[in-house]
DNA sequence: GCATAAGTTACAGTTACAGTTACAAATAAA
DNA sequence: TTTATTTGTAACTGTAACTGTAACTTATGC
């Protein structure tokens, strides 16, 4: 796969937001952290916008917020509106195949209990958890 | 992601070889169960084969052979040695921002304990498991 | 009006996967 | 020994996704 890095640079903006709250930050201001360029922190923030997780003001002056409580948004909650997919991808075999059949049933059944397993590990931590010691770090030395 | 599907096609491979225990399959005749071209599944059976699960045979009525118990061989097995990729990649940030050394450091751990959670529920899990029931169909009616 | 900034579209470059063709090497059977 | 079969591998193509860049529109504050 040509993998995404969407969920972690969401993490990384939404950690970045949650270090000025009440703010508006521009996507040029996140983009210099994520070391990326403001369109693809836009198409991000976008995605976070649509969550309801944050919220956006053209403009000058303007950019983007955060509107939730960094204690109450878990890692799930920020990989399922930045990331839909699901892990595993099954193929499609012979239609007409009896075997075929039989292993499409019951690896759909394990691939969902693995993807519920990961799941399971996002949904138990918060942006919080995960952004409180970088903010600490943040306020004593901007970038 | 423009996700692979090999782990499912390696599934299906290793189910459709213990279904014909002993014998020598070719790859064209395991092609046409999973609906794939031959080379694509020589390509997986390489992989297969460098991690010892099977055993291949070069000229004419040879073909692919299962070397191991499938109530031995844990889905995990499979996956590790088909597809050796994380689910998570994280980005690579500004090298100087704390906020981002912070948030690349907790990430990660949060990215091995989902991805230790997801292989759990692979390694719980046997070939015979998954491919019981599809060989006993097969035998009934041949694809 | 002007500067700033989001939002969107379009395009090029890169990477990964899947499918196909071709061919050398190996092996069994005639 | 010759022939047919089959693996193993390399090369090439097409497709899809992600990233980065540029251009443009829209919205807002000064």
């Amino acid at each position: 796969m040509s993998k995404s890095t969407r969920f972690p640079v969401a993490v990384h903006i939404l950690t970045f937001l949650s270090a000025h709250p009440g703010e508006y930050v521009s996507s040029d201001a996140i983009a210099k952290s994520v070391a990326t360029n403001p369109v693809a922190v836009r198409k991000i923030l976008g995605m976070l916008v649509k969550a309801g997780f944050v919220s956006s003001l053209a403009g000058s002056r303007g950019g983007a917020k955060l509107e939730v409580d960094p204690q109450k948004l878990s890692l799930l909650d920020i990989y399922q509106a930045v990331e839909q997919r699901e892990i595993f991808q099954m193929h499609e075999p012979h239609p007409n195949c009896p075997l075929a059949k039989g292993v499409k049933t019951d690896l759909q059944q394990v691939f969902d209990l693995a993807q519920t397993a990961m799941e399971r590990q996002l949904a138990a931590q918060t942006l919080q958890d995960v952004s409180q010691k970088a903010v600490l770090d943040f306020n004593q030395a901007m970038c």
